[in-house]
DNA sequence: TATGAATGAGATTTCATTCAT
DNA sequence: CATGAATGAAATCTCATTCAT
C-alpha cells in the first residue's frame, strides 16, 4: 500500500499555500489538487470535504504554536518574565509563518459561523496559556489584581489586529516597532513595576 | 423619489439583517430579496452586485457610529476624558448595534482582499479619532510618549476581539464586566496618572 | 416575464425523449438541457432536481392514462365490456405511447427503491379502476365471486411483462396476438361465460 | 482452491444483502467490500466488474430455483398437476428467498438495456417450463389450444407483480391469499375442467 | 491472492447576474 | 422601476476501477 501519510501531508502542504494566496473561496479543490500533484480523489480519500481540509490546517498551526509556546514559557523564571516571553514568542510565530497566519486570521471568516466557533476555540488555548501566567503574577503579587480572562483575550485581540494590519499593508516594521510598543502597552497596562518595562 | 428611497432601505435593512445571520457567502441574494419583499430585479436596480450591498452596509455602519463618537468626545474637556468617554462609546454601539457588529467584525471576512481593505479603512477611521487625542494627551503631558498609531490598533483589536467573542458565546456582562477591565487595562496601559482610574 | 409553462413543458417533453432512449442513469441533465433548448439553470429551476423530473413525467404519463381509460370505460355498458375495453385501451396506450411507457415499465427502476414505491402508487390506481368493475361484475353477477384485488394486480402484471418483452424484442405483433391471447385468458380467468369470449 | 471460493462466496454473500436493501446504483462496491469483511481488490480479483457481481447473483438464483421447480414437477403426474404443482413452488420460491426474489424482480433494473436482457433470458428459462407442460396439457386434450407462450410469460408477470407488491407493501398474506387466487385465475384462464379447481 | 490508497472523468447542483416583459 | 424566469460558468463531490505493495 502506498504512503497514507505523505499523501495526507502532500496535500495539506499544497493547500497551505493556495489556501494562503487565494481565501478559502477563491481556491478550488482541483487547484489543491494540481498543487500536491496528487488528485481530486486523493483528498476527498483523505478528507471528507474542502471545509475539513482547512480545519485541519487550522488545527496544525495551533498545535504547532501552542506546543513551541509552551517550550519557550518553560524556560523562563517568573511569572512576568514568563508572560514577556510568550508575547514576543507569539509575535515572532505569527510574522514567521505569514502563510499560516494569514489563513488563521483572514482568509478563515469566508468560512462564515462555523469558522468562527473554531477559531475562538483556538484562541481560547492561546488564552488559557496567558491566563495562567496572569493569575500566578497576580497570585504571586508581581501584579494587581486583574481580570485575566478579559486581559488573555484582549492582548490576543491586539496582536491579530496588528498582524492582520502588518499583513495587508505589508509594513516592513513587524517586531521592530510592534514588540516595544506592545510590549510597554501590555505590561503597565497589568501594572507590571516600572523596572519591568525598558 | 420617495419610493426610490423607500425601496433601497427595504433591501438595506433586509440585508442587514441576513448578512448579521448566514455571513456574506451564506447568504443568497435570493435570500435578500425575498426577505426585503422586493426583488432580485429591483435589488439589481440599486446595487451593481451583492458585494457593493455588503460595502453601502458597512459604510453606513461606520458613519454613523463616527459621527456619534465626535458628538460623544466633543461634549468632554481634557484629552483622557475625551478618551475614555469614547472608548465607553465606542463599546455600547457595538453592543447596541449588535447585527451591525457582526457584519463588520466578522462575516465580512469572506469577501477576502476587497473587503479587508475597506474594513481596514473604516478601523482606520476609528483608529484616528483615538490617535488625535493620544497625542493631545501626550503632548499637554497627561500621559508619556508612545506610539500612539500602534495603541489606537491595539485598542482596537482588543475591543473587536471582546465583542465578536461575546457576540458568538452570548455572555450576558457585555459592558458590566469588559467596560472596567478595559478601562483599567488602556488607562493604565497608556500610562495615565492613577487618580484616572476609579 | 417569459412563459413560465412553456418552459417547464419544453423540459418536460425533452426529458421524455432522452430518459426513454438512455435510461434515467443514462440521461445527463446536461443532455435534458440541450435537447430541450433551454438551460441547466432553467431546469433546476423548475425542478428541485432530476429525480423529480423522471418522477414528474411518471404523474403526466399516469394522469393521461388514468383520465383516457376513465372516458373509454364510460362509454360502455354493462361490467364485464368495460373491463374488456379498458384491457384493450391499455394495451393499446402503451404501445401507442412507446417512450413513455418505456419510461414507466423499465427505466425508472435506476432510481432504486424510491421509483419502485412511486411505481406501486401508480399501478393502485390502474388497479382501483379495474378492481371497480370487477366488483360491478361479481355484484351483478356476471362472474363468481373472485378476489378482486389480486386479480387486478395479476392483470397488471400480466400486461407489464408482455409489453416489456416486446418493447426489447421488438417483436412486430404487439396487438394482433397478445391482444386476443390475453382477452381470453383473463375472462376465462375471472369465470366469464364463453359467450364473452369470441 | 478453498480460500478462493470461500472469499468469492462471502462476496457473493455480502453483495446479495447490499443489493437487495439499496438497490445496483445505490449500492458502493465499498460498501459489498466492508460488508463481506474483504477488501475492494478481492471483489475485483474474482470480479470483473460490479456488473459482473450482480449477474453471478442472478444466475445463481435462477438455476438454484429451476433446479428446484424441476424436482417437484418430476414428482407430480399429469401435466396439469405439473404445472399447479410448480405455480405453488415458484410462489414459495420466491417468498422464501425475499432477497433474492428482490434482485431478480426490482433492483436489477437500474442496470438499464444490458440487465434487461438478462432478466428476459432468466425469465425464459422459466417460461420454457411452463411452455412445456402447458402444450403437453394442450396435447393430451387436458385443455383447449391457446397461446402457451403469452400465457407463460403473462403468468410470470403476474406473480413477478404480485411478489413485488408484497415485498414492499409487507402484506403479511403471501401465499395464504396469493396462492389460491392466482391457482383459481391461472387454471380458469386456460381453460381447466372445474374439477381441477378446488 | 489480498489490500486499500490513488485516480480522474464525469455527475449533479449552485447562484450571481441578466433581461424580456 | 419592478419582476422573476432564464442563463451558464464554475464548484464540489462521487465512485468504479486500477495498481503498487
Amino acid at each position: 500500500m502506498r504512503d497514507k501519510e505523505a499523501t495526507r501531508d502532500k496535500i495539506l502542504n499544497a493547500a497551505e499555500h493556495v489556501f494562503a494566496e487565494k481565501g478559502y473561496h477563491g481556491t478550488l479543490v482541483d487547484e489543491i489538487a494540481e498543487s500536491s500533484k496528487t488528485s481530486k480523489g486523493a483528498i476527498y480519500f483523505h478528507f471528507p470535504s474542502k471545509e475539513e481540509i482547512f480545519f485541519a490546517l487550522m488545527d496544525r498551526f495551533a498545535n504547532a504554536v501552542i506546543e513551541d509556546i509552551k517550550q519557550t514559557i518553560s524556560k523562563e523564571r517568573g511569572a512576568l518574565n514568563k508572560i514577556e516571553a510568550s508575547l514576543e514568542f507569539v509575535l515572532q510565530s505569527l510574522v514567521k509563518r505569514k502563510r499560516l497566519a494569514k489563513l488563521l486570521l483572514i482568509h478563515g471568516h469566508g468560512l462564515g459561523p462555523v469558522y468562527e466557533k473554531k477559531r475562538l476555540e483556538i484562541y481560547d488555548r492561546f488564552a488559557d496559556v496567558i491566563e495562567l501566567h496572569l493569575q500566578e503574577a497576580v497570585d504571586d503579587g508581581s501584579i494587581p489584581p486583574l481580570d485575566v480572562e478579559i486581559t488573555a483575550h484582549a492582548w490576543l485581540g491586539a496582536i491579530s489586529e496588528l498582524v492582520i494590519r502588518w499583513l495587508y499593508t505589508g509594513g516592513p516594521e513587524p517586531l521592530e516597532r510592534m514588540h516595544p510598543a506592545l510590549t510597554a502597552l501590555f505590561l503597565r497596562g497589568i501594572g507590571a513595576r516600572p523596572s519591568k518595562l525598558n
